[in-house]
DNA sequence: GTGGTCTAGACCACC
DNA sequence: GTGGTCTAGACCACG
């Protein structure tokens, strides 16, 4: 499971449910491993996973089923821009931060050449 | 004071010195505004304030004496490569969560051109 | 079947069961359609449709004969009521949450009759 | 509080912190009282109390601020639209049982109607 | 003091 | 077996 930064362990298995989906280790309509299995798979409080659970339910991307499982949706539209708004969301945060540096958009952009270039050279 | 997303106040106070720096606000070696006053300007706890100082103390860019001030540091090359490390902060957590959605670089670059430009056609 | 909200399947199935005797579609005293029939029709699990019947049956209205079926009640009385008791017990529920809300039974009734105007307009 | 129905608890807290915002109780963009005081109050779990402050966050009725407190939106409109939102969703389920039972709008409201006029020679 | 997260363990309704 | 709720108690970050 990534760990991007220390945010709380159920927004963690938020973005390990997404980054799934995103792979296609969930197809369309399929039913996720239940709560008790994610639980112990990683190691987890199965209540947390319900919470991460609950969340992804509001955000209309997977369907509870008392008594059955818990279902990644089966709408089409909404697994599709899923990885497309996690990529917005990603550039929104650094844009503001780069914004209140000062940056235009094209300092901005000529700094994540450099700062890509930067990375590949150290490998 | 910018408020990017709901981070704790603390961060933000810091964002908002770091941010002054950078636009030479703050000269160097200069005694930075009382925490007393700041906690005023900004309408924040003074503990708070504080608590900002200190972390800024610690990243050897603020110096504190005790029943004088805060000053900013007069080691040029402290503040001067300020701007560049938080460029570079901010882009770092992008590049993981871009990595994780499995992004190459190329593909990294083409979704940020795409971003601004979006950006700049709605204004 | 009706989904009106997302309440157990077995209620969905007694409204569903309900529906059907009110339309008449049962006739007083006559066999309803087996358990396994009633669960292909609906794809529903044999045993949430026989909790379903279980509390049909203690509601009177229905009668198991063990090896035979299940038989909605040749009592005229049970049936006739049944549709102006389901009617009751909706507005029982909407009565008290208005009531809650502090409106007063005229405003009760002119709220209602707005929303059915609304519901036309909007088809 | 008031226990319509045998609601979660988290329901029941939301529905009451409903009606003292109706009942401005709690005036635009004023503190609520700590979820531990809540707690005591209702003798409820402080996290269940929790839970609901969450999902009152989401609706974006309640602001939290960490350290601080929770604290009433103060944007008149979606306060202002709460009692009308609360109605028009009790009649939503009214209407579509009531459809189902192959009432017109025209039987709704008359059977409306009687049931109040029957609860006013009752009551 | 405040809100927020997490765990452990229990219990329930449902299928 | 499944999801969902609740409690008790702990801990953390924040002001």
């Amino acid at each position: 499971m990534t760990n991007w930064d220390e945010s709380p362990i159920y927004l963690q298995v938020k973005n390990y449910i997404y980054y799934k989906i995103i792979k296609n280790d969930y197809p369309l309509g399929s039913k996720l491993p239940s709560i008790r299995k994610l639980s112990k798979e990683l190691s987890i409080n199965p209540n947390t996973i319900q919470k991460s659970i609950n969340e992804l339910q509001q955000e209309n991307l997977v369907i509870s089923r008392r008594g059955i499982g818990n279902f990644l949706t089966s709408k089409k539209e909404v697994v599709n821009n899923l990885k497309q708004q996690l990529i917005t969301k990603t550039f929104e945060l650094s844009y503001k931060q780069l914004h209140s540096l000062n940056l235009s958009e094209e300092e901005m952009l000529n700094q994540f050449k450099m700062y890509l270039k930067q990375k590949k050279s150290l490998g």
